[in-house]
DNA sequence: AGGGCCATGTAAGTCGTTACATGATTGT
DNA sequence: ACAATCATGTAACGACTTACATGGCCCT
């Protein structure tokens, strides 16, 4: 029901085609969800099918056609209704990166090391690409939602990086320690 | 295939049943992931005929029966390949939280204010409980994977509470703005 | 010449959730 | 009396992924 949910409240900002708002996931939700098109083109059907949507196909020349799809008030409603429903907290993560941290004890030191190492890089990356987005998007018609979600997803990143830092010293500290014995 | 891996990693430290490793998913893994008795279940029974595992039926009087899986040389040398195998450090998170904060500008200011707070009580609690779950196991026969993982989860706990307080006050700041035009 | 962008979708499969079912024991 | 713990599972459904398919335009 999320990814409806999240659809929706792109919507409610300007209408766009599937494929636009494919994109938008990409580039703004990243930090705590994600869809492939196949998925979001379904759910837009459904959608309409619901009647929180309607579409309009447009023809074009050289590219091929699109459908625009415009929230309708009653997507607007079931939308706010949602927002206010109790919500119980539950994170429901699947971080396969932290699944193989948990696991890190099973490979040498050395191995382990440089995983963290190599998802050090990976994020670093990331962040230089979000101080991108931002520069780009804030101040200049990013609505409540993108300036805390982005923001959150700056700090988290970071946090990473530092609990990487910390990680790393941890397992150096015990690797030496057990090639003392 | 992450379910699995993780099924596996805990069936490295000791033999257990799929209700122990189900209630073990619960404690530690929370901030990573989370799976269902009923999905570990019918995972184990095809790991089972993968040979990556083995279960030993020991019947009970007064409790019920139960079936203990160890994991085998075959699992034990799969686990450790995908260890080693190129990940491509997409997480693919899904957190249906962020999600409604991503959409708060849709709400009066004040709900929204009230839906951080009431979202940061949730996690001071989660904070507490780690700090217990912490001081029962580390130091004494948690693995270095544990130990990393619930470092992180703290980190990412301390670090949201945080971040909520810089959200509400986000929030406060643009009503008081918007309320002296 | 090859890849990326635009734009849509189908089909098949896997993963994950929810509801249901059983049944004795221990604690409040 | 009622809920929780122990212990397992089936069935039905919904969510999500992966592979495949089309086709022209623009850039290097």
């Amino acid at each position: 029901m999320a990814l409806r949910f999240a659809l929706l409240g792109l919507l409610t900002e300007e209408a766009a085609t599937g494929y636009d708002l494919s994109t938008t996931f990409k580039k703004q939700m990243t930090h705590f969800w994600t869809a492939h098109h196949t998925q979001i083109y379904r759910e837009l059907l459904k959608m309409e099918e619901a009647g929180l949507v309607t579409s309009e196909l447009v023809v074009q020349e050289d590219l091929p056609d699109k459908k625009i799809y415009s929230i309708t008030d009653q997507g607007r409603s079931d939308l706010v209704a949602w927002l206010r429903a109790p919500s119980e907290f539950k994170p429901k993560m699947k971080d396969e990166n932290l699944m193989r941290v948990s696991l890190l004890h099973l490979l040498p030191p050395d191995e382990a090391i440089a995983y963290l190492e190599e998802s050090k890089r990976h994020h670093e990356m990331a962040v230089e690409m979000m101080h991108v987005w931002r520069q780009a998007h804030l101040e200049q018609g990013a609505t409540l939602g993108e300036k805390l979600t982005s923001e959150y997803g700056l700090r988290m990143m970071l946090n990473y990086l530092e609990w990487c830092d910390w990680a790393i010293e941890e397992i150096q500290k015990t690797n030496t320690k057990s090639s003392l014995r």
